[in-house]
DNA sequence: TTTCTCGATACAACAAATGTTACGAATTAT
DNA sequence: ATAATTCGTAACATTTGTTGTATCGAGAAA
């Protein structure tokens, strides 16, 4: 997804969910699915009709991965999180309380590290790559 | 799971795997199945015939959660993952590289804090209730 | 009006986890 | 030795979540 992103931000034109699902081999309806996130967001937006399609609409500097994986998926990074915050058992409890600070910790560092990576950091990789492949026609 | 461990820890004879079905609301086959990891890393033993069962085999002092989640699960503690280390992606190469290091040391805490607590640790804080609720009868 | 595109819904295919059934092997008691 | 109990394992069913597909309607452009 963040692949498409970033090849959006290169072109002017609007790509179509027939084209994006090409890129990630999969298909237009599964495209527009992931898409609807990232548009309730506001960072890319879409019109319909010929000529229609995807466009960004975000700021690269100031949208992070942070923002994308909100809009995207859940914000659930862990696998083990603490589902319930406050069980009848006993072993659940002491549990909880010994790994609850330890998680949160882990947890922030891992969510403040997204909220630091901007798309724009990664589209100077990204650009970088694509100028030699493509030539940096326009 | 940890329930169980603990329980078996305060009671010499071996509890079948339906006893523990029950407590665990699943089934004896269920309850084998995962506690056969357990079973060849050594933490419990299990008896067959009459009177068999399974019995804890470890120090509580010495086996930690961290042993325990190794023993049961996978080591998978974050769902998302540096799936492929060296992608031919550029997007996916970049975003590695800028996550990477956070994602390791999130992991680290997380593991580090794992193996700190001991299941006498939270033996403690459950031993506690149980003797309000079972009486200390022997 | 025709064509292109998204929006949305419903359904199918697939995968993973969990639950279930069944049978064999080991152990104890009689 | 025989019977009863219990684990070990394999095969299969059920459930759940994800992904893929088909379809139709609505909006926009030529």
């Amino acid at each position: 997804m963040l692949h498409v992103l970033l090849h959006m931000a290169r072109q002017a034109k609007p790509f179509t969910s027939e084209q994006i699902g090409e890129m990630l081999k999969t298909n237009p309806v599964v495209v527009r699915r992931t898409m609807a996130g990232l548009r309730d967001a506001g960072y890319v937006t879409s019109v319909t009709g010929p000529g229609g399609g995807w466009t960004i609409a975000c700021d690269l500097e100031k949208t992070t991965l942070l923002d994308i994986q909100k809009a995207v998926g859940g914000p659930n990074l862990f696998v083990i999180g603490i589902d319930n915050p406050n069980p009848v058992c006993a072993v659940e409890r002491a549990v909880n309380a010994a790994l609850s600070e330890a998680m949160e910790r882990a947890e922030r560092m891992l969510l403040d590290r997204l909220g630091e990576v901007s798309l724009a950091s990664l589209a100077i990789h990204f650009g970088g790559l694509c100028e030699g492949n493509h030539g940096s026609a326009k």
